[in-house]
DNA sequence: CGTATTTGACCTGCGC
DNA sequence: GCGCAGGTCAAATACG
């Protein structure tokens, strides 16, 4: 000790720079520790600053659903006092057509996932009781609502069957309840009833086809839906016969499809389809639901307006009788004569038991063939028929256009802008996995795929709009002015639909997409839609997009048995899942 | 044996 | 009114 002692005292010079040296070490050790508080201090902050303005976004969202929830209670209580009104002072007199008319969109925006069916029992069921008892009738929509809410793949699959006014829900309806044995005082059912009379009235007109024209090698198109076979018949002018299949997923199902060869090209296969489905479809059939329907409603939409369909057209979505090219999507309507000579050009001539059906054709051959073809077909053409063409022929073609400015021969007779071009698509990739997955060519992989038609869905503004038309059609083109999902729509600038349905498709797709594939299931989709609010704008949006934005997997044959997807189907029938 | 398909008969609507 | 053609039904048949 004492050595060590002396040793530092004989070395003090030294001594003292160490402690210099440790002291100035020790000033820097201070300065970067200040540092680093400060540094931490300053990431605090900032991450204090970031929280605080996802705070804000989410009490902005909140202030935005609630105020949603407000707008639709108080339409919701409207509605009920128009209703407790109506029957007070008109109780007897017949239900006059300017209330049939207004009715309409709100009831169908009400009916939130029930099935037209669930709800017509249910109003059945009550017609006996529930004459004068508006607080009962609350609870009982409330609880309608609540259900409806819950089932968010029947509500989308309502959405997206109800193309065609006379499903077979409402046949079921007309077929149970036939005229004068339903008391019609019963309110909203009988409002509903009234509803649907009053479309059905229009049947032939909203009734529309969509073909689908592809190349096939199999028997029928992979269209992930369940078919049933009940006929077959040669039809006048292709030696090929036409097959007559049912949608047998559900047992009511009123959507049928006929399959037939291209005389012209036996390789290509003609599907027709018929009505819309009335139950969740599997995902892998959704793509082609949703791409037929939007093609459907886009027609629908613009003959909905018509006062007269046939030959004179509205000035709707399809106003003009120039085709509305979106997306590459050539969409155009006819009707009629028009029908009957597309049918001629492209099936066999026309009969004459269908030809009041508007009809869409959806080309998803390949161009070289296409273009061919129509060519060939053209120059078949009678020349009275080629002449007298008004309207553009059924067009709504997801044929990649072989050059910047292709026409086929034959659209460009419908034409009235005969140069018009058509634009390269982003959908051009929509198109080839529809194809592939319906002709069971290269089977793209469900990521692939979804992420395929996310980007088409989210980059392309053309094509949520044909969504939004299918969907908005399908909700109801007469929706109320001043309805808050038009106010939405107009504050997004986004896609508008005439029944004012706020589709945000670029936004919530791809998440929808993605927790969908991670899952394969879609379950998160449906966990998603729980834990929004009922009432928000956003619940109503996921559950607008469900059919659109799930086309997936895929399966063998179209009569195959399908994949145990539509078990998340939670408020489905089960006998569906059993029905097999 | 149950289910799907086949196929001839029948129904419906339209044009002549 | 008749014929034609498309569409549907239902018994027969095939298939697993």
């Amino acid at each position: 000790m004492e050595a060590v002692s002396n040793m530092s005292s004989t070395s003090c010079g030294p001594e003292i720079e160490e402690k210099r040296i440790t002291s100035i070490f020790c000033e820097d050790d201070f300065r970067t520790q200040k540092v680093r508080k400060e540094d931490r201090v300053k990431s605090a902050k900032a991450e204090m600053g970031e929280v605080k303005e996802e705070n804000e976004r989410l009490k902005m969202m909140l202030e935005r659903v609630e105020k949603d929830y407000h707008s639709l209670q108080l339409r919701f209580f409207d509605i009920l006092h128009k209703d407790v009104s109506k029957k007070g002072v008109a109780a007897d007199s017949s239900t006059t057509s300017h209330d049939e008319t207004e009715e309409p969109a709100e009831l169908v925006s009400l009916c939130l996932g029930r099935s037209p069916k669930e709800s017509n029992k249910k109003d059945a069921a009550r017609t006996g009781d529930s004459s004068n008892k508006p607080k009962e009738k609350v609870e009982d929509m409330e609880v309608n609502l609540t259900l409806g809410l819950d089932s968010k793949y029947l509500l989308s699959m309502e959405l997206l069957s109800d193309l065609s006014p006379m499903n077979s829900s409402e046949l079921e309806q007309k077929e149970a309840e036939p005229e004068g044995t339903t008391t019609l005082s019963t309110n909203k059912s009988a409002k509903v009833i009234n509803v649907n009379d009053e479309s059905s009235d229009q049947m032939p007109a909203k009734r529309a086809r969509v073909s689908v024209r592809a190349k096939c090698e199999t028997p029928t198109m992979n269209d992930g839906c369940q078919w049933r076979k009940y006929g077959q018949k040669i039809a006048k002018g292709n030696p090929c016969p036409r097959a007559y299949y049912r949608c047998t997923v559900a047992p009511a199902c009123p959507v049928r499809k006929q399959v037939q060869r291209c005389a012209e090209d036996l390789s290509i296969l003609i599907t027709t389809y018929e009505g819309t489905h009335n139950h969740p479809l599997q995902v892998s059939a959704t793509a082609m639901a949703s791409v037929t329907s939007a093609a459907a409603s886009m027609m629908l939409s613009g003959s909905s307006t018509s006062q007269h369909y046939a030959g004179h057209h509205s000035s709707a979505s399809f106003g003009t009788n120039s085709p509305t090219v979106l997306n590459g999507l050539s969409f155009s309507r006819q009707y009629d004569q028009e029908y009957s000579r597309a049918k001629e050009l492209f099936l066999p001539p026309p009969n004459h038991a269908s030809h009041l059906f508007p009809i869409v054709t959806l080309d998803l051959t390949s161009s070289a063939s296409f273009s061919s073809s129509q060519t060939h077909v053209h120059n078949n053409l009678p020349s009275n028929i080629a002449s007298s063409t008004r309207f553009s022929p059924p067009s709504l073609s997801f044929c990649s256009p072989p050059e910047p400015n292709f026409t086929p021969s034959i659209w460009a007779k419908g034409f009235p802008n005969k140069t018009q071009t058509r634009p390269i698509i982003q959908g051009n990739h929509f198109q080839e996995h529809l194809q592939c997955m319906m002709t069971n060519q290269t089977p793209p992989s469900r990521e692939a795929l979804a992420e395929t038609i996310t980007k088409a869905i989210s980059t392309d503004p053309s094509l949520r709009s044909v969504i939004a038309a299918a969907v908005s059609s399908i909700v109801g083109t007469g929706s109320t002015s001043g309805d808050q999902a038009h106010e939405e729509i107009r504050e997004n600038n986004n896609i508008l639909g005439p029944g004012g349905l706020n589709l945000r498709l670029g936004e919530h797709i791809p998440q929808l997409v993605s927790s969908s594939n991670q899952n394969g299931k879609g379950q998160c989709l449906t966990g998603y839609f729980k834990r929004l609010s009922p009432t928000s704008s956003q619940a109503r949006n996921f559950m607008l997009l469900q059919p659109s934005s799930l086309p997936f997997s895929l399966s063998k044959s179209s009569t195959s048995k399908p994949p145990s997807i539509v078990n998340h189907f939670n408020h489905y029938d089960p006998d569906m899942n059993t029905h097999h």
